[in-house]
DNA sequence: TCGCCTGATAGTTGCC
DNA sequence: GGCAACTATCAGGCGA
């Protein structure tokens, strides 16, 4: 059954703003998160590199090399080999 | 010139870190999202339309911003720049 | 399982050259809309307030129909389906 | 000089429409490749990877080398080599 | 629960 | 060369 309309008006209510106020919390996080970028930046790294280190030490090695396994059959067929002196 | 490797070391190790931290930061805050969306749910209300409706709110503030970057651009256009300020 | 090296040689080769070819056209158009935003500028029009119209012009239309989106949950959420092709 | 009110009126509608003409033909492209891709998925291809492989025949392989080179650099900064046998 | 799809986030490109 | 717009990728939510 759902909520009928009348009852649940102030719960609704609270609920929206629950989850407004969250939102702008995760926003300002986000926005410390830039400013990180942005001062790293400033001081000569390069962000684009930044990010990818960053998302590597999130990602698991062992999918990682699973990734990079399938990559490189892919070019293989396509006779793409990229490094041969991997 | 990028950052030498010696150099930035612990600068790098800093950055990184910092960044980290603020994602955990950020993700916990998703998670308590869910979490309002999930008791909501048990509560009787339909997610989907709730989302909905946050949605709009958002886009609500963000239209009326954009209408009026809109005006100011066409009364700049047309040379009656309505803020000095700008 | 995924495609094994061997089987799907040809048929890789077959899918990324496809994408290419579609990625070649998709990049001619974006050249064509370059192009008149360029013709238009020359013709004395702005083209940030243009891009501005036109983006709205896609909201407003993209907004119609998420508000009918909404109505429809919400009429669905009372019981009172409007529409039973939905 | 701005385009004044009333003479650029037909011509401004006629721009607007072509760039909504060409961005509609854009539109429907993105649609084809995202079907190819589709398709590739249905044949046991892994789209992520379709995805990586485009993207390198794109890129040039110099520029390639070089975003290898500095990301290894900050990898080992910071004690993460990803692969000894590199 | 898994796969799909949409919405959020990150990266690239073009303009100023 | 920095910033803003646009595009592509990714992750989370929804439906089967």
């Amino acid at each position: 059954m759902v909520e009928p309309a009348g009852i649940g008006r102030d719960q609704l209510r609270s609920i929206v703003e629950r989850i407004e106020k969250l939102e702008e919390e995760r926003a300002a996080i986000a926005g410390d998160i830039k400013e990180v970028y942005a001062e790293a930046k400033a001081n000569g790294f390069d962000t684009k590199t930044l990010r990818q280190v960053v998302r590597l030490r999130k990602q698991d090695s062992a999918e990682r090399q699973e990734q990079e396994a399938l990559l490189d059959l892919y070019l293989h067929a396509l006779g793409m080999i990229p490094d041969e002196n991997r």
